[in-house]
DNA sequence: GTCTATAAACCGATAGAC
DNA sequence: GTCTATCGGTTTATAGAC
């Protein structure tokens, strides 16, 4: 293979991934919009900018396009994950991680986690790529509670399963779409709220600033 | 109008009614496990035992019957809560409000809340009986939620609408269901983790027994 | 690879017989 | 009111020209 050949597959295998790119962040938005079960292919198509066939030969299935753009997400989440300094105790992580996930929800970048009443899990717990991230990332956190209720910053009498699965589903809470809705609070006080009541509760107190 | 006519009327009334009530029966269970959009109108006939043809001599819509149903789920869970008696402090009638709600989710009669992304949202809202039944509970919830702002019970540092609306989406979390999936609690325990999450966040210790 | 056009299946709603 | 049969529209996915 010469390096003009290299090059020029190089660059042909850019222009895919930038298209391929182009199309799973249309996906994002549309399946924080309106979940896996109402957004159609015609939308994504006409989002891209390409026709519903041309979509076709990217990805064969909207079960694949789904699964590969959820794949991709998880993929930043652990990156940004990975991203923390390590001078951060395990609590002051888990709330970092959270916060980055509510955050792009509000911005409308993180799809709500696929309900036990979508057509979508069944295809993601069987789409490999999928299934490894999520296992990355339980794997990840869980280590993380497990050392903060050794300290005692997390409740040590609550199952792992419990607060692991908690803030899975404070990262996309439909409270944080409500009080968007509503119009009375900053984005930011927000994520702020999903925060404090995830951790503290709503009997609690807010944490004193660090 | 003759007494024989009258009790005529009133008998076919009574069997009207009662086709109607296991219609919304079997709509609230095929909300609940699959959502409204996901929901077929040849579901609902076949879950009841009629035609869909009948069905629609009943409903003539399907965003009707899935109002319907709703308000007949908001009108339960009204009178359940003026059932609780009036020496239980604020908090607690709150707490045993969404322990009710939290156990018929799990039983499969409490569908989630209508996301924004779902189709349903607007007609709901357009329809009077189910507004006017939000606005009851509203209310009702609302003004304990002072109650216990004002004894200490809960946070007064945190506005109303964000505990009403953090109350409102754990009666349906979707960390019951997968702790559910999961197998390894019974429902119980699984209600009782959700309450004591959402009051005292997953940082806290668990209430003492009173 | 991209397009237009279309196949195949599904769903909400209705017509018309009984 | 209940049924069978069907319409009209939408959606996923593909065929075939360029």
């Amino acid at each position: 293979m010469t390096p003009a050949t290299a090059k020029k597959l190089s660059f042909k295998q850019q222009q895919l991934r930038f298209r391929e790119d182009a199309i799973l962040d249309a996906v994002n938005r549309l399946l924080s919009r309106k979940g896996f079960d109402l957004m159609t292919m015609d939308e994504v198509a006409a989002e891209v900018g390409i026709s519903k066939a041309s979509l076709y030969k990217h990805f064969e299935s909207k079960e694949e396009l789904a699964a590969a753009s959820m794949t991709r997400l998880l993929e930043q989440t652990l990156d940004h994950a990975h991203s923390l300094a390590a001078e951060l105790s395990p609590l002051k992580r888990l709330k970092a991680v959270m916060r980055w996930a509510v955050t792009a929800h509000l911005d409308g970048a993180m799809p709500s986690l696929p309900s036990t009443r979508s057509n979508i899990q069944h295809a993601l717990i069987g789409y490999a790529p999928y299934a490894e991230r999520v296992g990355q990332l339980t794997e990840l956190l869980g280590g993380w509670i497990l050392q903060a209720q050794d300290t005692g910053d997390l409740s040590p009498d609550l199952p792992g399963e419990v607060i692991l699965y908690t803030i899975y589903a404070r990262s996309c809470d439909p409270v944080s779409d409500f009080l968007k809705t509503g119009g009375a609070f900053t984005d930011d006080e927000i994520v702020g709220y999903v925060e404090r009541t995830c951790f503290n509760g709503i009997t609690g107190s807010p944490d004193p600033v660090a």
